[in-house]
DNA sequence: AACTATTAATAATC
DNA sequence: TGATTATTAATAGTT
């Protein structure tokens, strides 16, 4: 992506090596943190130039880093195996702490272990979840809406092919009718008449005829739920 | 660059989440490939899923990173800290996915990261709001209750020091009426009277002949709030 | 998982 | 270095 198409291979140009490694660093520095605020990842990246110049990004609670720059001054986790055990069991205590917490917080959003809270916390909580409450409904209203437009949509679908079958359904009534009575008048001329119903007369014709208005307002409960909307035929 | 421009933020929805989490993981990885073979540097890459998963990456020589990452079984330097290490390596990597879990939860109990439940799922979800609101409602009535209750109860006992204290109040007035009484009726028997009011008769003890009565029904606010309940004098 | 219309990164240039 | 721009590369949204 420049003015040129590169293969990826060591430049040899000490001066444009620089310029690069200058610009792609910045380059991977934006992508390092966009990654982690977009997918909520955690990263950690640490960068060396040639010259031997230590660049590093570390996102949020990324503590990983750190130990690298560690590392870089003292290459002696080799010989020190106990400090990367060290770091490890202090991240698990971070998160167990952190998991503690969040714990705790969501026993209380669930109306849990209340106590210990003040009426001006309850009002808070209360308040917290009033909101969320208006949150969910109106996404639940959006979702019953777009279903009910789609529902709509469908159902005018089927009443165009409904009206389009109709329409021939009525063309064969026709044929059929004009094809019985020159049938008719041929055996009429002939001889007597054995049957006097209309063989090719179908009773679908009939409600055929009668015009189909399809109206889905009511809303559908779920996917998993049977289907209480059915279509007001009018 | 993509089909639209987006803007840098958490992703709210899980799977586009994923999504682009896996699509930009493999970007960033080949910048950093690319970044290290380009310009002779040294890259570790060390990225956290928010699922807790581990991806990294290092260029040659950048042993460091395996080291924290896998740590190589081959690489047993000696026999039994690896364990150790893998079990604490594991522990957290369980404790991040549980706390993600919660975290997931969590916004979802805040009316956030909505997308990704069906109808069913949110109706799921303002029920158990609506429990909660419930639970933390009949707490905090209690909490009021019990408030409204002590200050009855140091309501009544003010009152009855009140009483006492009128009463005693009301035995010095009638003590001091009758001194005065005897002093006047000495005095008129030997001279003339200097002055018509009554010293002693103290205008307190007017209003303390009034009886107090306290009646503390107006429900205070909070503990930081100023006392809007004012005892009714009846 | 593949496709493509777009945006973003960056190689070359000044 | 820093700015500019012509290109290529990455990727967001879509199927």
């Amino acid at each position: 992506m420049g003015r040129g198409k590169i293969v990826i291979r060591r430049i040899d140009n000490s001066t444009s090596r620089q310029v690069t490694f200058s610009k792609r660093r910045n380059g991977i520095f934006k992508k390092a943190r966009e990654l982690a605020i977009l997918c909520d990842a955690e990263v950690g990246l640490v960068i060396f130039s040639s010259t031997g110049r230590l660049y590093e990004y570390a996102s949020t609670s990324m503590k990983v880093i750190d130990r690298y720059g560690g590392a870089k001054e003292e290459e002696q986790l080799v010989e020190n195996p106990n400090t990367e055990l060290k770091f490890w069991q202090g991240e698990a205590a971070s998160l167990r702490q952190q998991l503690h917490n969040l714990q705790e917080n969501h026993r209380q959003l669930m109306g849990q272990d209340l106590s210990g809270l003040g009426v001006k916390g309850l009002q808070n909580l209360e308040n917290q979840l009033e909101m969320s409450i208006r949150c969910i409904r109106a996404k639940k209203d959006q979702l019953l809406v777009d279903e009910i437009h789609e529902l709509n949509r469908k159902g005018s679908l089927i009443q165009q092919d409904n009206m389009e079958f109709h329409r021939k359904v009525n063309l064969i009534r026709q044929e059929n009718a004009e094809s019985y009575k020159k049938l008719y008048e041929k055996e009429a001329a002939g001889e007597v008449n054995r049957d006097s119903t209309t063989p090719y007369n179908f009773a679908v014709a009939e409600s055929a005829s009668i015009p189909i208005h399809l109206e889905l307002n009511t809303p559908p409960q779920e996917n998993e739920v049977e289907q209480p909307a059915a279509p007001k035929l009018g």
